[in-house]
DNA sequence: CGAGTTTGACCAGCGC
DNA sequence: GCGCTGGTCAAACTCG
């Protein structure tokens, strides 16, 4: 995300009541006033005048909406640099939290591989209580990354296209989670050690979660493509080099709905994607909230209908 | 027919 | 030891 994504959204809702309307039929409502009788023009001034006050109470309102947005978008930006600041930090460090280590990453698989943490593997483990690993451990090359992927919530496909091909071995329901969790090795190469788990998120199920484990050792599928002269998309690349990170790492959200956008380069383009979708995001539920405020429709329509009167008696 | 998906069974780690 | 849980296997199935 980027602090840019939230610099145009400001509720400019266009309700200037001097603002000159050129789209009214002048001739039309000048005539209507006309055939109005005196206690018509009466009773309309004095609804116009509660409508002025309406429509200033609402005005303010909106200033205050505003400016609590702004003063929101000042504390997004702060957060954003502290952010940064412990990525980079953490990106020195080299420290992964494994929930759990089972013997069975570390057998040869059907497919004549190691397991995902396979380039830690416990060699030197004598038997199975010397195999039991401490929570945290220190290692340089295991890369453990997650990324987020918006998709329609209705969607039960759990794919999550970055431009690896990926075989499906399995699917869980775990205990934190209603949606099931799927299970995915990179049948790109034949000895590829990379597996990704793919869940819903709780929080929003719109979300995907992609967890990978592993490095890729042959080179990306868009990456041939593109040394074959196909230029048509890039790809997310190595994933490992959205994130690597701790367990508290922060995550990468792509809006696939909104870009269309299946596969991106790197994180940078990430990041710029994730900005303009944000702010469409932003907008589109803001326009929703208020599309959806039985009072906010009410409190537009007359302040148009104050507009048309302000025009029709001055 | 081969590749990919589904799904129930199985295995292993962990806590009690 | 037992039950719970996450991860994996593999037969059956689907699809192009």
């Amino acid at each position: 995300m980027e602090s840019s994504s939230l610099q145009h959204t400001s509720l400019d809702l266009n309700l200037n009541p001097f603002r000159p309307m050129k789209e009214v039929p002048k001739k039309e409502l000048a005539g209507v006033l006309a055939r109005a009788d005196d206690h018509q023009k009466e009773s309309i001034k004095g609804e116009a005048g509660f409508l002025a006050e309406e429509f200033d109470r609402i005005s303010s309102e909106n200033k205050k909406l505003t400016e609590m947005l702004a003063h929101m978008r000042e504390n997004y930006n702060a957060l954003q640099s502290h952010l940064m600041d412990l990525e980079s930090n953490n990106s020195n460090k080299e420290y992964l939290v494994i929930p759990r280590k089972r013997k069975a990453d570390q057998r040869t698989d059907h497919y004549g591989n190691i397991g995902v943490q396979g380039n830690i593997e416990c060699s030197s483990c004598s038997d199975e209580e010397s195999c039991k690993r401490p929570k945290e451990i220190s290692y340089s090359n295991a890369k453990v990354s997650r990324v987020c992927v918006r998709t329609d919530a209705s969607n039960t496909n759990l794919a999550v296209k970055d431009g690896y091909q990926w075989r499906k071995y399995g699917q869980k329901v775990t205990r934190d989670n209603p949606s099931p969790r799927a299970y995915f090795r990179c049948s790109y190469a034949p000895n590829c050690p990379v597996k990704k788990k793919v869940q819903r998120s709780v929080e929003d199920p719109s979300v995907l979660v992609a967890t990978y484990e592993g490095e890729h050792n042959h080179m990306h599928p868009s990456r041939a493509e593109l040394s074959l002269g196909s230029s048509q998309c890039a790809n997310l690349g190595s994933v490992s080099s959205v994130s690597s990170m701790r367990s508290s790492r922060p995550t990468v959200t792509l809006d696939l709905i909104q870009t269309g956008l299946s596969e991106i380069s790197n994180k940078k383009s990430i990041v710029g994607v994730e900005g303009t979708t944000f702010q469409q995001v932003l907008l589109q539920q803001m326009a929703s909230s208020l599309t959806r405020d039985p009072k906010f429709t009410a409190a537009l329509a007359t302040a148009i209908s104050g507009r048309i009167l302000d025009f029709t008696l001055n």
